[in-house]
DNA sequence: CAAAAAGACACTAATATGGTATCATTCAAA
DNA sequence: TTTGAATGATACCATATTAGTGTCTTTTTG
């Protein structure tokens, strides 16, 4: 079971760099330099994260990604919801007639618990959390 | 993110039937018809239910699967281990330098509290929480 | 013996994830 | 004003995981 996938870690790892020097604009590739990860892959991770007013982008020579938020106003679970979707646990399973019912059902409830949890916990965490 | 996957959704409910009528046997196609999934799909999960000694099986006219635990013993987490593996969502993402150290990493924290959450519920169900 | 079952295992199909390649566009600097 | 360094957009390929099938062997009962 995965719960952070690559995209999602090395959108985390890039961000984490760019708010030690929040002033600083880097190129995709200086960054996947800098954390050993392959270039252009990084690059739509970086164009993503653009999209979804996360970073800023510039164009042309000197141009490159930076902040748009501050970094403790990043949440990974924003970040997870991103590149992996919704946190949806609870794809009911149970369709055939085993099920009593979706209101009394054990599973189904222990199931909304778990997602709850998770949500909560990855949505306590932010990218400033990650930089002490 | 899949928390059951369809292996161990079709091993769940299976178990439930059987569970519902603990002394009969039921054939691998039987099962399978009155669940609505694919035959031969579900013929490998019993035998893999069988190999981990949750089910018993008998070869031959008239042969078949039955249980070979009570319900109250069959749990959800071991159902999950047997067809997904085990739980484990601490896959060590930081391998870089920006990750502080294994020991004061916050979100290896979260990650082990999120896991340890999952592992619990999920080791509170058993086949017979759900037949109520 | 014949039919009905599981055992074993190789194989295919579908989907998700990880990653590349290419061309167009923008912009700054020579 | 040309050139090169950057992103934007998008199609594509590679790999892994999950879902599902097919086939042949073995066992058992009638
Ligand atoms: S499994 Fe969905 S309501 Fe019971
Ligand atoms: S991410 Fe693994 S110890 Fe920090």
């Amino acid at each position: 079971m995965k719960l952070i996938t690559k995209r999602a870690d090395y959108a985390i790892r890039a961000l984490c760099v760019m708010a030690k020097n929040g002033q600083r604009m880097y190129s995709a590739f200086e960054l996947a330099k800098k954390l050993k990860i392959p270039g252009p892959f990084l690059r739509r991770i970086l164009q993503i994260l653009n999209k979804r007013g996360v970073l800023k982008s510039y164009k042309g020579q000197g141009g490159g990604f930076i902040l748009a938020l501050q970094p403790d106003n990043i949440f990974l679970i924003d970040l997870i919801e991103i590149f992996q979707g919704p946190v949806k646990l609870n794809e009911c399973l149970f369709k055939a007639k085993i099920c009593p019912s979706i209101s009394t059902c054990i599973l189904r409830r222990k199931v909304d618990e778990i997602e709850k949890f998770v949500v909560s916990e990855l949505s306590s965490i932010n990218i400033n959390s990650l930089l002490n």
